[in-house]
DNA sequence: TTCTATTTTTCACAATATGAAAATACCGAG
DNA sequence: CTCGGTATTTTCATATTGTGAAAAATAGAA
C-alpha cells in the first residue's frame, strides 16, 4: 500500500494535522478517546502523536488530562497574522458597518476549499446570525467563497466542483457546475456577491473581497442576516467597507 | 540509537517543530537550503517534512518557492487566543497605560523556559524600547519572566538555573541561582518585579502578572523604558493595569 | 550557451512509527 | 472500601515508514 492517494506526503504529519484540526473543533479541551474516535486512529497512535505534540507545545494538557490546542500555536499563528495584518485592520472597519446596518459582520480567508470564519462583528439584536470564529463552510455556498473561486477562473471552479461534487446545504445551494460558473462570474464583474440562503434557510449575504499591496485576495468581507431584513441598499457599504480595508492593507485600487 | 534523550517522541514531529522555528524567525520567508541549514537536517528531510506541511495548510510557498507560515496556523493560533482570550482584553489597557507613562508596554507569555512577545502598545518617541512580537527571551533576564518562576516555587527555580547555566546578557544579569530566588522571591511578595538592565544595557522594566479566572498566570505586562527614564511611580500603574486585565479575564482577586 | 547553486525525486535500507495487547490508572456504584 | 467497568498509558514484535546519499531536474549567473 504506497502513497493511495499519490501525494508524497508523510503520514504522521497528516495525522497530526486530522488530530489538531478535530481538537480545534471542540471549543475547549477533549479527551483521548473523542481525538481517537473523529479521527479514526488507534488510541494509541493518537496517545503517542498528542505526547509528542504535547512535548513540542502544540497541545497542552489540562490537570484533567485532556488536550487542548498549545500556546505554541498561537505563537506561531500571530506571526501569520502580523504578515497578513488583515483582523487588526479590519476590526475598526467592520464593527463601523455593523453599527451602520445593525447585522452581524464576518472577516473569513479561504483555506483550500472552504473558508474560516476569523474575525467577526455581531449585531446586537435579539434574532441574528453568528459565526463561530474557526468555523469553516465551503466556498461554493458563501458569497464570499463565490468571489474566491470566480478569481481562479472556469477551470479552477470546474475542478473544484469535480472535487467537491458540490454539496447541497440547502434547496438553494448551487449544485450545478454551470450555475456556479455564471454566478461567480457575475460576481466578479459586479465587484460582490449575495448568498440567497444557499448555506442556511432563511440567512441571506452580501460579500465582497479583501486584498492586499500586492492586489492578492486575503480575505473576504460579508453580512450576514435574516434575508427578510437584508436591503440592497447595503452593496455599496459591504463593498466600500472591503475597499476601505484593502486600502489600509497597502492596495491601490486596481 | 533509541531515545537518546529519554523522551519517548515521534521523531518527525520533533524535526517539524524545529522547522517551524525556524520559520519563524524569518520575518517573511525562507528557502529551504536555511531552514535546513538552521535545523542542521539534511535538506533532502526537510524538504519532504516541508512539502507535508504545507499540503496541510501549516507552511505555504511563495512564488519564488521559500516558504512561510500557513494559514492553518493562524487559524489554529486564534483558536489558542480565543480561549485565553488575554490580547483582546489587554489591548485597551495596554493603550491606556502607555498613553498614560509615554513608554512602551509589552504583554508576555509562558513558553517553556522562555517568555514570547504577544502584544504591545508602543510608546511614540523617538528613542524607546520595542520588541518584536513572537520574540522571546529567557525568564531569568525579564521582570515578568522572573515573577513566573517565583509561582512555581525554590525547587523550580533551581531546576531551572540548572538547566539553564542562567546565561548572562549583560553585566547585570542575575547569574547565581541564589541571587534569583532571593529576588523572584522578593518581587512576588511586592507584586511586581523589576529588570534593571539585566536583559540589555540601558533598559529598565517593571512587570506584574496577569491571572485568569482559575487564578493561573497568563501572561506577564511589562513596561519597558530607557533606564534614565523610568520612574517608581509606574509600578502602581502597571499593577492596576495588570489587574485590570486580570479582572477581564474573570479573576476577582485572590 | 556553460557552469554553479538549489531544489526535487529516486531508491535501497534500517530505523521508526505502528497497533494489538497487556498493564495501569481512574471513577462510580454498591 | 471494594469491586467492575472505562479510559489512559506502556510494551513490544513487526513491517511500514521515513531516511539520506546520490542522481536528476531546475533555476540563475556569467
Amino acid at each position: 500500500m504506497k502513497n493511495p492517494k499519490g501525494t508524497a506526503s508523510i503520514q504522521v504529519i497528516e495525522r497530526m494535522a486530522r488530530l489538531l484540526d478535530a481538537l480545534a473543533a471542540y471549543p475547549d479541551s477533549a479527551s483521548l478517546k473523542f481525538l481517537s474516535a473523529d479521527t479514526g486512529l488507534h488510541p494509541s497512535t493518537a496517545h503517542r502523536i498528542l505526547a509528542s505534540l504535547a512535548e513540542q507545545g502544540f497541545v497542552e494538557r489540562t490537570e484533567a488530562g485532556d488536550y487542548r490546542l498549545g500556546r505554541k500555536l498561537a505563537r506561531l499563528g500571530c506571526r501569520v497574522n502580523a504578515r497578513l495584518d488583515v483582523r487588526r485592520e479590519a476590526q475598526e472597519v467592520m464593527e463601523r458597518l455593523r453599527d451602520r446596518i445593525g447585522e452581524t459582520v464576518n472577516l473569513t480567508v479561504r483555506e483550500g476549499d472552504e473558508v474560516v470564519y476569523v474575525e467577526r462583528a455581531i449585531a446586537n439584536r435579539m434574532m441574528r446570525v453568528e459565526q463561530v470564529i474557526g468555523s469553516r463552510a465551503p466556498l461554493h455556498v458563501t458569497a464570499v467563497g463565490k468571489m474566491m473561486l470566480a478569481e481562479e477562473g472556469e477551470e479552477a471552479i470546474a475542478a473544484y466542483a469535480e472535487r467537491t461534487g458540490l454539496p447541497a446545504f440547502t434547496e438553494h445551494t448551487l449544485t450545478d457546475p454551470e450555475a456556479l460558473v455564471t454566478e461567480a462570474r457575475a460576481a466578479a464583474e459586479r465587484g460582490y456577491a449575495l448568498d440567497d440562503e444557499e448555506a442556511e434557510l432563511g440567512v441571506g449575504c452580501i460579500g465582497a473581497l479583501v486584498r492586499d499591496a500586492g492586489g492578492n485576495v486575503v480575505a473576504g468581507l460579508s453580512v450576514s442576516a435574516p434575508i427578510e431584513r437584508r436591503r440592497a441598499e447595503w452593496i455599496p457599504l459591504v463593498r466600500a467597507a472591503a475597499e476601505e480595508i484593502s486600502r489600509r492593507l497597502g492596495w491601490n485600487g486596481g
